[in-house]
DNA sequence: TAGTAGTGACTAACATTTGCCCACAAATG
């Protein structure tokens, strides 16, 4: 059975097949539009199939549910096939190579007669490009700088890889003269999981300057293009990186455009057009007579529009418009209103630090409750505990506790394992001994759909467990998750009570923003918590925080920031 | 093709910069 992800890749190439072929752009925009929809939906669209209601997905209508429907009954789609036949699929890669789009691909493997991307090269490099209507020797040289540049990119970039990158950045472009401010935009601003490139925006009132130092930082390989005002470049690793110069007074307008996303500033256009006034990068321009309105800051731009000012976590178009206008907004949970972090590991387990050193790390950041989840038995290479063993921490968390006085409270718990078998690693009456049970999965992680979703279902069915941890196990931008039925497990949640962890290692991240949003509406807890195996990885909160925001939660949505009291009440009502 | 207005037809997703070639395609949020 074809999941979301399968789906939207098949859309997402009927789209790019049709635009090749030069197909009405509407046409192509609908399969696009269907594609980004089913790859963001917080269910499986097979449940929905199975309800009959595929057009309840936002951008399915009646051509593409009879799709989804012939590909979810039999795996193959007829229509795809015969398209196949007519625009080669190969062609489809080429859409890939930075300085090609669908006209020119139509071109030349019309004239040409070739399909693939080892042929394009070829043609490329013997010069058969240049001689084409519309293309010169720069085009065809840029096209095998292109080529090269997809074999360095592996990729998009994990948030936690690229956030310290664009620091750096920062840092670097606001030594430059002249230059009042630095800015991180697009899906980094945003704090998606993984970037495409990285963002920046700089106000400046002389551009050059910026552009000059820009282009030259060290690692630079290829400067992808110096324009007077917007420059990109890429570096040794394949990672891109874009800088905008806008003047101080606009620098409002600007950063809302740069940091996107593209659907939500379409959506504020059109806002402006129905106001009277066309937007931009630049400013407020009135479309009847003359007039110009300038915003230094976001807020203005929001207010000139009627709206309150919106997080860049939640610009994606799912319906914050709309919100803003009838100043219904959420007020998203912040870092500041954490105060428990309810996985961490010591080195009684895994960790590279005893549980005092932990504790005095997290109380220093604020933290006013933390839990030892450290690993169960059955995970070796972890140092996982033993009953024994347990009875002996127990003893060092009272002696740490006097030590650590009522600056924090250390919670007595485990990470424990949900074996290949769906059991857990301990017996029931000794989980019921312990303050608080987190229980994960970490083998056997590629088992079939119904077995492993079992596991984590018989885990959620456990009355002495109260939160999954990391539920589907993926690590960004290495591992897919467990192949899990989410509905399935967050309805079992909801039955249960159990809350659900967002993970807040920038490499888990795990539940994902879309999961999250569906485990609100279904009314689960949810835990945000770091992870941590040393002091460093307490500062990982914010990622797991931004996944929060981007999924709509506020304080009352997650555990970690109720008073300690109701979390307290909560995990002894649980048992 | 989706969505909406209203049952067969119409509209739809904005605004800009850069580069290369000499009017347009590609790329950006």
């Amino acid at each position: 059975m074809m999941n979301n992800h399968q789906l939207a890749e098949t859309f997402s190439l009927i789209a790019n097949l049709l635009e090749i072929r030069g197909e009405i752009i509407y046409k192509t925009l609908a399969y696009r539009k269907a594609a980004e929809s089913l790859s963001g939906l917080g269910r499986e669209a097979s449940e929905y199939w199975k309800e009959g209601k595929l057009e309840d997905i936002p951008g399915v209508g009646k051509a593409i549910a009879e799709k989804i429907d012939e590909l979810l009954k039999t795996g193959k789609l007829e229509f795809l096939e015969k398209l196949k036949k007519e625009v080669p699929p190969s062609l489809a890669e080429w859409l890939q190579v930075p300085s090609l789009g669908p006209k020119k691909i139509s071109l030349i493997w019309k004239t040409l007669n070739i399909t693939t991307l080892a042929q394009l090269e070829k043609a490329a490099k013997s010069g058969k490009l240049s001689g084409l209507p519309g293309m010169g020797e720069k085009s065809e040289k840029s096209v095998l700088a292109g080529i090269e540049s997809l074999s360095r990119r592996s990729g998009r970039l994990p948030l936690g890889r690229a956030y310290p990158i664009a620091q750096e950045l920062i840092r670097q472009l606001k030594i430059v003269k002249g230059v009042e401010a630095a800015e991180p935009a697009g899906s980094l601003r945003r704090m998606r999981s993984t970037v495409g490139d990285i963002d920046i925006l700089v106000a400046a009132k002389d551009s050059k300057p910026v552009m000059e130092a820009f282009t030259k930082l060290p690692g630079v390989v290829r400067v992808l293009g110096k324009g007077e005002f917007k420059s990109s470049v890429e570096f040794a690793d394949g990672v891109r990186a874009q800088v905008w110069v806008h003047a101080p007074e606009q620098f409002g307008t600007a950063l809302v455009y740069a940091t996107g996303s593209k659907d939500h500033n379409v959506r504020l256009r059109e806002l402006a057009l129905q106001k009277g006034l066309s937007l931009s990068e630049h400013s407020f321009v009135k479309t009847k007579g003359k007039g110009e309105i300038n915003c230094a800051t976001e807020e203005e731009v929001y207010k000139t529009l009627g709206l309150e000012w919106i997080p860049p976590e939640i610009r994606e178009d799912n319906g914050e418009v709309q919100a803003a206008r009838a100043k219904k907004l959420p007020k998203l949970i912040e870092v500041k209103d954490i105060h428990a972090d309810l996985q961490t590991h010591s080195d009684w387990s895994d960790g590279k630090l005893s549980m005092l050193e932990m504790a005095k790390a997290a109380a220093k950041r604020g933290i006013k409750v933390i839990a030892f989840t450290d690993h169960s038995a059955s995970l070796g290479v972890t140092g996982g505990l033993k009953i024994e063993d347990h009875k002996k921490q127990a003893v060092e968390i009272k002696k740490i506790q006097k030590q650590l006085g009522d600056t924090i409270l250390v919670l007595h718990a485990s990470e424990v394992e949900i074996r290949a078998d769906g059991k857990l690693d301990y017996p029931d009456d000794f989980l019921a001994s312990l303050d608080l049970v987190l229980a994960s999965l970490h083998t056997s992680l590629r088992q079939p759909r119904e077995k492993v979703t079992q596991r984590v279902i018989s885990a959620i069915r456990n009355p002495h467990v109260d939160i999954i941890g990391h539920p589907t196990g993926r690590l960004i931008p290495d591992r897919e998750g467990a192949d899990l039925d989410m509905e399935a497990v967050l309805k079992a949640a909801a039955e249960t009570g159990v809350a659900m962890e967002i993970n807040a290692h920038p490499a888990r991240l795990d539940l994902d923003d879309n999961y999250a949003r569906r485990a609100r509406e279904l009314g689960i807890p949810i835990s945000i918590n770091t992870d941590s195996h040393s002091e460093a990885d307490f500062d990982m909160l914010p990622f797991g925080v931004a996944i929060a925001r981007r999924a709509w939660l506020e304080p009352k949505h997650v555990i970690n920031a109720w008073p300690v009291e109701k979390l307290l009440t909560w995990l002894k009502k649980r048992g």
